[in-house]
DNA sequence: TTCAAGCATCGGAAAATTCCGATATGACGA
DNA sequence: TCGTCATATCGGAATTTTCCGATGCTTGAA
């Protein structure tokens, strides 16, 4: 049994997220529904339940962004998985919006790992 | 001629800049080596010019790392082109270090852009 | 000048990512 | 119950990234 070493400020869980984030944001298209998603009601059009409250569906994403409804799903889970988003389903939309608290703790992240 | 219309709150250069950075990072091995570069001396040997000053050399990295020399050099290109890094030549080593202000500035550009 | 060390670049095989259309699932309305 | 809408998932072609060995360049010592 292995003892694990003590490798510096910052745990491999820390390194792993980081890089799962960094990994997500890797991509153009994936970046900017981020931005887009920090004024939802500047950048999607007005839609069955509140921007404010529950987020954006994915066809709006879909649409804005200039893919196909595949991709748009995957990409959203990508966001997802590396904790940037957070959804709700009702109906039959599922409502993506950005993970306000993950976001904030994004650059003490980055500043304990490089 | 297009003329560019304001888009939110980041500029497209800062995005495109992000962007760079992010899939510099997107990979674990240079992920680890921008850590190792916060603190030099605690995890490469010592070499002919001093780690704190000029920061350390690619052989250092590679056998760090544990890739080859030629992957060694392009990781470090990569973190360099994405503004990471900076790197002096003295003789026949190169050393590359971590670019403070960069670094110190993305958190902002996090905060400015997701 | 010659040799070796350190690094950068080239060329390419393997792996991962991108992104699509097709298809499946569940919710809603007629 | 049927058909439609929004979304998720599957399978795969195209592109990008990863990472190597081979090669070329520059420096410093002999």
């Amino acid at each position: 049994m292995a003892i694990p070493r003590y490798t510096g400020a910052v745990s491999n869980a820390e390194l792993d997220d980081l890089l799962e984030v960094c990994k997500a944001l890797a991509n153009p298209t994936r970046l900017q529904i981020m931005g887009w998603l920090r004024d939802p009601s500047d950048h999607f059009a007005p839609q069955a339940d509140p921007v404010e409250e529950v987020g954006v569906c994915v066809k709006q994403i879909q649409e804005k962004a200039g893919i196909s409804q595949s991709t748009a799903s995957q990409f959203m889970s990508v966001l997802q998985r590396a904790g940037l988003v957070e959804s709700t389903r009702i109906g039959q939309w599922t409502y993506y919006r950005r993970n306000r608290e993950r976001i904030a703790a994004l650059p003490e992240l980055l500043s304990a790992s490089l």
